[in-house]
DNA sequence: TTTCTAACTTGTAATGATTACAAACTAATA
DNA sequence: TATTAGTTTGTAATCATTACAAGTTAGAAA
């Protein structure tokens, strides 16, 4: 599924979220840059473009954007938060060793248990970890 | 599933872990507290008993238990690592309003993806959050 | 267009969890 | 019971994130 910026900008106005330059270039940025940044990565990538971007407005952005429901956080490490414009139904994978995270696609609707009859569920992550293939091999 | 503290004892023969005083008392916290306490919990809920505890050695031992897949961390919240002495396949649903994590039971081996073919996976975490039935009674 | 104001941004300082380190201590083996 | 590698401890350092207050701006209204 395509991201498109133009959507992301619709979602921004009906959530009553004012879109300002520099929450246009963090959301931007996650767009192109799909694999799932933290915080100071985002500062970093920004920084030569919009030079007087803080360090501050970007976590505050990802908070606003989060609420929304635009980004998904990802908390697979206990030491870094990682943000995820994609928030389609799906896991993440991270490799102990070159420490990417992979997009796999499942069905999280599918774990049934009856464990939580009576529970509101908002919100499912699946975090697997282990080797990637390229790591294996090396 | 019921733990019992011998055979962790056991484990810990196993792996080469010296059974100190401030280690068996860790564990003992946790079998005792299964409701995913934090590092500071454990410190806290010890402090009395072993006067001498600093919060190194219970971040230490947690560590070390971590290593020896004695104990499993939680990373649901990005601000607080828990730890679980329940091992066993299972998944954690965290209420937004009590913040109690509760345990469910589920197969997550029948999680089934083909995007994961070739990846070794040694880890699989499941975390739903959403309203207990207490609080979405309250 | 201009004005207005609530919302946003910024830099600095504070917070809080976790780790680094080095000296003192101890479990377990011989 | 002597030895020593592994463990504990307290303090200081680190690092991600948040609090705060002053300055700035998006966007509505005139």
């Amino acid at each position: 599924m395509k991201i498109i910026l133009e959507d992301l900008l619709e979602e921004l106005k009906k959530n009553n979220i004012r879109l300002s330059h520099q929450r246009l270039k963090v959301l931007e940025f996650l767009v192109l840059n799909q694999c799932h940044p933290t915080a100071d990565q985002i500062y970093n990538g920004l920084h030569k473009e919009v030079p007087t971007l803080s360090k501050t407005t970007v976590y505050n952005t990802l908070n606003s954007l989060t609420e929304a429901n635009l980004v998904r956080v990802i908390n697979i490490e206990d030491n870094e938060t990682r943000y995820d414009i994609n928030t389609f139904n799906h896991g993440h994978f991270k490799c102990q060793q070159c420490k990417e995270i992979y997009d796999f696609g499942i069905d999280i609707d599918s774990i049934y248990t009856d464990d939580l009859n009576g529970f509101k569920t908002t919100d499912k992550n699946v975090y697997f970890k282990g080797v990637c293939p390229k790591c294996s091999n090396a």
